[in-house]
DNA sequence: CGTGTAAGGAATTCTGACACG
DNA sequence: CGTGTAAGGAATTCTGACACG
């Protein structure tokens, strides 16, 4: 499981390729990014390197687009939606935490 | 399962990258694909594309370069591990005719 | 706001070849 | 055989800017 994700987080793809994927101009990537809507990583001579996750990514944001929706209110939905795994998160961090304490008592 | 397969498959990952991941340099991985020892697909207008798993595959060569084997020698293991894993499938497939056959004779 | 485009430069990639051993 | 390198050209990518609406 971790290992599959480490391809698929992986920053490896040019913008041309990330291009052909996903039918939008290098133009529109390098916009949604300037908007903050991705992140891609820098080579070190500068170019942009996405990964499989930034492609997926960016497929719905085109998909949002389409729909007219617009880059502010992209980015308003995943800092919401980011909002709300960090409370996840911070639940099972407490619950771990509890668990450690009193749950799993292998040796008392 | 097919879903991650799908991203270590896919050939998407220029000769730089690739050449800082495997740290080999261009002419090496270019000489292994002439000696038909991994196969990147190539883009429109020429240049060679990668998969993770070609990756991997070069990691795997480096190391067998390095034990000094050649990629002649590399290249007729591979041919053999082809084969295995044909008798495998061929198996596996008469296996299925099988059972489709005699097997699994849910009505008649 | 979101996208197109022309501009100029820098970095990438390609092929075929010569070199060495 | 396996790899380095210089050569020249073609394609890629980058940034900042002007345009339109």
């Amino acid at each position: 499981m971790s290992e599959e994700a480490s391809y698929k987080d992986k920053k490896v793809i040019t913008i041309g390729v990330v291009s052909e994927l996903t039918g939008l101009t290098e133009r529109q990537i390098r916009y949604y990014e300037e908007r903050k809507l991705i992140f891609p990583e820098r080579a070190d001579k500068g170019n942009r390197k996405y990964s499989f996750n930034d492609i997926e990514r960016l497929i719905e944001i085109a998909n949002k687009r389409e729909e007219g929706v617009r880059t502010y209110d992209i980015r308003q939905e995943m800092i919401k939606k980011n909002k709300e795994l960090d409370q996840k998160v911070r639940k099972n961090m407490l619950k771990g935490q509890i668990n450690s304490r009193f749950g799993i008592q292998k040796d008392r």
